[in-house]
RNA sequence: CGGGGCGUAGCUCAGCCUGGUAGAGCGCUAGCUUUGGGAGCUAGAAGCCGGAGGUUCGAAUCCUCUCGCCCCGACCA
């Protein structure tokens, strides 16, 4: 992409309104704009990160075993009142009336619709189990929505679904999603720490947080200190293995949210304990049977008796987490990407443009690079470019100036480490493998 | 939902107390000069002062109502 066509209107100074560094980062860098509290339009640049997120987490859910679907924003009313939520839901439930007076609401959620469209169509226990996923918008009405896209009221979520015929088989399920997690958030480079978690309103006895330690995290949490020198990112993983004891081994040292925090065992644990702020990122529950059971949701069991299926539901907060990598990785200057969410791998600098040396060996590099490359032909001052490369946080520069290109010479700069070296067209393709 | 704050140019803000021609910096447009870390000079464009009522000869400014946004708390799959 050329900078010179590209829709990425970045800030030079700190909007008003946002406190936090991944909410003044994301509108500085041009990514979203805020068009209601809570409500964003995600610019082209945030879009491409969002996409990359979303990616991530849907090929790990595959890897798991888990099948993408699309079920619609808009639900009726008519579902949640056979859970019984339509009512304790509240406030944060968008109630909407269509022109037929036909009571709707936007989704906060998927419950009640995956389990009707489960019960609808599988009837026998041999189809079992079955773990059913979307990546969708969601909207909570919240009474306070901040923080950008990390407390929004529109948000994308992945929340999958798994369907089970007995208690040992939906462990099973809990525990290929809780591998999968820890596999997903790895990937983006990201430390998560699963935390014993409140099961709340949905129920359940059985639940896991997942956190991303953060100064601005919302979440109080505890946890010991060996857990987060534990590095998971290269675990290679069996999934139709026995996950147990993989599971038991991240669930074995202490982490809690404050509402599972007991002081006396923490006391016990003395200087290990660590007291942080956490980011939720993603959140996992075995529910057994509180809605299969209010919707009826049974399958033919293997003597032919009705049996109601025991169920589990798992949640990623997409959009949440673009901020949360940005809590992650920054700096004064502004974002750093991981490679692995980075909206371009590389920026592509032109530090004269009109040079016929530069302009020919910036156009060499641009085709080679592809579609990964983002490339300031801008007819503008070194030291904008440089600001605004630094801003968006790609993770490396290459610049290419009319002292280097004299000796045949360009510059790689790492956004994360800073460091910089002088190298030829051809290494730095070689480099890249372009 | 309680408490606090703020709506004036694209952005950051001044002006309001004490009513009297709508301002600055950055950004934007054009020209000239610059050119390896957010340049300089010159000339411009840009605002229903969030909205509606009211007071007044006169309202960005005072009063009433209203809408929106932000922060703290409570809340939070």
């Amino acid at each position: 992409m050329r900078l010179s066509a590209y829709f990425l209107p970045t800030l030079k100074e700190n909007p008003a309104e946002a406190q936090i560094v991944s909410h003044r980062l994301m509108l500085r860098a041009g990514m979203i704009r805020q068009t209601a509290a809570g409500i964003y339009t995600w610019l082209p640049l945030g879009w491409r990160v969002l996409r990359k997120v979303e990616q991530i987490v849907r090929e790990e859910q595959d890897r798991a075993g888990a099948q993408e679907l699309l079920m619609p924003t808009i639900q009726a009313a008519e579902l949640w009142k056979e859970s019984g939520r339509y009512d304790d839901y509240g406030k944060e439930m968008l109630r909407i009336t269509d022109r037929h007076d036909r009571e709707m609401l936007f989704g906060p959620t998927n419950e009640e619709m995956i389990t009707s469209i489960f019960r609808d169509n599988v009837k026998r226990y041999r189809d079992l189990p079955k773990i059913l996923y979307h990546i969708q918008w969601k909207f909570r009405d919240e009474v306070r929505p901040r923080f950008g896209v990390m407390r929004g009221r529109e948000f994308l979520m992945k929340d999958a679904y798994s369907f089970d015929l007995d208690k040992a088989a939906a462990r099973r399920s809990y525990n290929r999603m809780f591998i999968s997690y820890m596999k997903t958030f790895a990937r983006m480079g990201l430390k998560a720490i699963p935390m014993r978690a409140d099961t709340g309103p949905i129920g359940g006895d059985l639940s896991h947080e997942f956190h991303i330690l953060a100064e601005t995290g919302e979440s109080a949490v505890f946890v010991h200190k060996d857990f987060i020198e534990t590095d998971w990112r290269n675990r290679d993983v069996d999934y139709d293995g026995d996950l147990q004891p993989m599971v038991d081994e991240l669930t074995g040292t202490y982490a809690v949210t404050e509402e599972k925090h007991d002081p006396a065992v923490a006391a016990a644990l003395g200087d290990n304990l660590v007291s942080a702020r956490g980011i939720e990122v993603g959140h996992i529950f075995n529910f057994g049977t509180k809605y299969s059971k209010a919707m009826n949701a049974v399958v033919a069991g293997p003597n032919g008796e009705n049996v109601t299926v025991e169920m589990g539901s798992y949640g990623i907060g997409v959009s949440r987490l673009v901020g949360a990598l940005i809590e992650a990785y920054h700096d004064d200057a502004g974002i750093i990407w991981p490679e692995a969410v980075a909206p371009f791998k590389v920026g592509l600098i032109n530090l004269k443009k009109g040079d016929p040396r530069c302009d020919a060996a910036c156009e060499t590099l641009y085709r080679a690079f592809g579609s990964d490359v983002l490339y300031d032909n801008r007819d503008d001052r070194a030291g904008v470019k440089f600001a605004d490369m630094d801003l968006i946080g790609l993770p490396w520069q290459v610049i290419v100036g009319p002292k280097g290109i004299a000796g045949g010479k360009v510059e790689l700069k790492s956004r994360q480490t800073g460091d910089r070296q002088e190298l030829s067209l051809e290494a730095v393709l070689e480099r890249f493998g372009v």
